[in-house]
RNA sequence: CGGGGCGUGGCUCAGCUUGGUAGAGCGCUUCGUUCGGGACGAAGAGGUCGCACGUUCAAAUCGUGUCGCCCCGACCA
């Protein structure tokens, strides 16, 4: 077999440039984060993806709780009539919610939907709980899943079931709210852009954008390799429309009885979607070292009548674990080229190639996936006794590598633009953010998408008075980003 | 929900137009030789062609329906 055959034959995955859904798709299962499991539109999150997920899960556990959250669990199965308590809410999730009518062989008198979000159940339970100024407030988040009927989806951007948390804060006062509303905002910008390695702008929602019930949504997002925005996490103030539908009230100090302030905020599995979009290339993921289920994968290679380098393997592995890091040890009967690929395409961040030279040397050679193309070249070779400091180092490259790489992405793919055809053009072309002024007019945006199929990202304030929209010519109120999305 | 495509061993696909109950490569199993970028040899195992109904002496091949997946658009995290 000639070698272009053999690189072709093994060739998983189709070029991330030429068919980034195809690549997309491809990667998610070849890296068997993913299967598709026999319910439509679900998928089963294999272990190396739950490793990712329980990665992000660590993470943002732990900013919660620094922040004074503390976890519970509500009931996946919401009454009817509790779901429909809050018109804009209802009519908002209604179309995508999934219904409990039976239990056994009995018809239910009154149908339960399977959660879409929980704002209802949880909002009834604070209702119940909160009576004083006292009580509040009261910061909580649970990890779940929840359901929506979607119709079209694909691997973590978009599922019937998903994986989340959701935050659900009740305060005293609207500045209290709105504080923690963005207090999350920030806390998701910088998970992130930290760990995710992926940049985000962050920042409010338009009215069209915000969440059904909300007072006001931020959000952040991220950019695709394809131009499209993708929303990856969302902080929504809820100012009073929830307390009110669900009649969470309290004493305050001057005696009044006021209703409470809540928010809710949500990242989802959709994150790891991004990640793997942001930082894949041809040969598959690039996990950035702070979410990798494995930083470093080691490789012994062994000859017949020689099997050092895998006891070596084991107790390089075996100490880099008591140092902290997550390792495994490839033992696999299998060729090293061929698990070199494997673990290219499952994204691990460094490999540790052991060998006889190695053995004798007392040294081990390091490869970095995300700058090694394949080719022999981008490896050091390192002592033994320094292997932890230089593997805690470049794993930090690593990171910051990523992390610039993708910053370098959203920095050229965003466009200042004062000139209404050429922000039409771009955000036709899906080109990647378009920042304009903006007037902030639904109908505005409306008839932007519809000419190109792009809307608002997100909004921040404008830095100096007195311009026009750059789409339509009305005084402008704010700076908008425009983008197609996910 | 509209438009398009697809569904054949674990994977990628051929066969379907011109019906006669399945093929290739890769992978898998065993043994041996190998092992620093997807090894080689030998011997094996594995599918009834998404599902249902229909046409026919006969269906992977034709028809209808249905389920699922992918892509594009509308909707949404």
């Amino acid at each position: 077999m000639s070698e272009a055959l053999a690189r072709d034959v093994v060739k998983e995955i189709p070029p991330k440039a030429a068919d980034l859904s195809a690549w997309y798709t491809a990667a998610c299962l070849k890296a068997e984060l993913v299967s598709y499991s026999p319910v439509r539109g679900c998928v089963v999150l294999r272990p190396y993806g739950f490793g990712l997920w329980e990665n992000l899960q660590k993470d943002l556990d732990a900013r919660f709780k620094a922040t004074g959250h503390e976890n519970a669990y509500f009931p996946l199965l919401i009454p009817e009539s509790l779901l429909m308590r809050e018109a804009e809410h209802v009519e908002g999730f209604a179309p995508e919610v999934a219904w409990v009518t039976q239990g056994g062989s009995e018809t239910l008198n009154e149908r339960l939907a399977i959660r879409p979000t929980s704002e209802a159940i949880i909002g009834t339970m604070y209702a119940q709980w909160i009576e004083s100024y006292r009580d509040l407030p009261i910061l909580i988040n649970q990890w779940a899943n929840v359901v929506r009927w979607e119709k079209a989806t694909r691997p973590f951007l978009r599922t019937m079931e998903f994986l989340w948390q959701e935050g659900h804060t009740a305060h005293a006062s609207a500045a209290e709210a709105r504080e923690e509303t963005l207090r999350i905002l920030e806390l998701y910008r910088d998970f992130a852009q930290d760990v995710a390695a992926v940049p985000v702008f962050a920042g409010r929602k338009s009215s069209s954008e915000r969440f059904p019930g909300a007072v006001e949504t931020f959000s952040i997002e991220a950019l695709m390799p394809d131009g499209k925005a993708l929303q990856s996490g969302t902080s929504h103030d809820l100012g009073q429309n929830f307390a009110k539908a669900y009649d969470i009230k309290f004493t305050d100090a001057d005696r009044a009885v006021k209703y409470a302030y809540t928010t809710s905020w949500g990242v989802s599995w959709r994150m790891l979607g991004g990640l793997i979009m942001v930082h894949g290339d041809d040969r598959g993921l690039r996990i950035p070292p702070k979410m990798a289920p494995i930083e470093a994968v080691l490789v012994p290679i062994v000859r017949s009548g020689d099997d050092r380098a895998l006891d070596v393997c084991e107790t390089t592995a075996a100490r880099l674990r008591e140092a902290g890091f997550r390792v495994r040890v490839d033992d696999r009967d299998q060729q090293p080229g061929w698990k070199y690929s494997e673990w290219d395409l499952r994204g691990v961040p460094v490999r540790i190639e052991i060998g006889p030279r190695d053995v004798e040397a007392e040294t081990a050679v390091l490869a970095r996936r995300d700058r090694d193309k394949g080719e022999p070249g981008q490896r050091q070779s390192v002592a033994l006794t320094d292997l932890s400091a230089t593997l805690r180092t470049l794993l930090e490259d690593i990171q910051a590598s990523l992390y610039a790489e993708a910053k370098e992405f959203l920095d050229t793919h965003t466009f200042v633009t004062t000139d209404r055809d050429e922000f039409l053009e771009l955000c036709a072309n899906r080109a990647g953010m378009v920042d304009i002024a903006w007037c902030e007019r639904a109908e505005c945006e409306a008839q932007i998408k519809a000419a190109t199929a792009a809307t608002t990202r997100v909004l921040r304030d404008l830095e100096e008075s007195g311009l026009a929209c750059v789409a339509c010519g009305e005084p402008a109120r704010v700076r908008a980003y425009f983008a197609q999305s996910y």
